[in-house]
DNA sequence: TTCGGAATAGGAATGGTTACTGATCGGAGA
DNA sequence: TCTCCGATCAGTAACCATTCCTATTCCGAA
């Protein structure tokens, strides 16, 4: 992890009045290995090759603890558990409905949708997910 | 229901092969009737007060089915059951994060997004779900 | 070093959803 | 109209992601 992201995360943990503990920073560690959209189990199972002892409770605690001070995102899919995302940039994801991938769909303007969507709603809007779901290339062919 | 609706519905169950049976009936009168984003219990339960003898399953079974050939529309949230909707025409909600309610956000222009994303994914696009969460004014204010 | 609150491991419980099975329905053809 | 077969259904058990619970451990402030 870059010093940089290191210490932005060390200072959200210190506002937010929460540790930074070992379990939290081993899943921090897995969300960088992952490199991906892991769930929680995937998650649990990196975390665990280098402590065996971690719950997989404790990876759902710390992966709710590290939303909650804007460290990582989760997307709820249909028929796949949570994903979660170590890129806090409002970005876009896609999955393969066949085989389950997950991919990043690059360069599509989203500040504009998010004015809209603000301008529009007397909600004090917390947070927008696009789920995007389809056929990736190669389930396509088949 | 409008009868230009319902020729619509029937049309599709005609080419989907899937029959229009008078549970899957209900469940769309039910779907009607709650207008809003009821939950798969919702439906059951409004279902249960004409035909009592109705299964779970069987909402969900009819659930889906009417999903597949395209009359219902589903959504996922986080700290929520799934919730679906008649409305298929491409729209945004959003739900309350502390209340639950879920409502429309109106005059909000959704096409370009959409074709943003066909244009800059290799996937073949199913299916584009926009997630919206917040606080209602009401929860807003307390 | 001590103390108290936060965090954790381990496992049980929950809740939404799906799967299974035998009974029932409904529509195509006689 | 009657028969038959595959689709659908009711009822219930099973599943699985997630949360909850409790005793133990950790950590940081004093």
């Amino acid at each position: 992890m870059s010093s940089v992201l290191e210490r932005d995360i060390r200072e959200k943990f210190r506002r937010s009045g929460y540790t930074l503990t070992s379990q939290r920073r081993a899943v921090l560690e897995a969300l960088k290995e992952a490199r991906g959209h892991p769930s929680a189990e995937d998650v649990y199972l990196i975390v665990k090759r280098k402590n065996p002892r971690v719950a997989l409770g404790t990876v759902y605690q710390a992966l709710s603890v590290l939303e909650e001070i804007g460290v990582v995102d989760s997307k709820h899919w249909s028929e796949s558990p949570t994903r979660y995302d170590l890129n806090v940039e409002p970005h876009l994801d896609i999955r393969c409905a066949r085989c389950g991938v997950v991919s990043e769909i690059p360069g599509v303007e989203l500040e504009e949708l998010e004015e809209n969507i603000r301008y529009n709603t007397p909600y004090e809007v917390k947070r927008t997910t696009i789920v995007v779901e389809g056929l990736c290339p190669s389930c396509r062919e088949a």
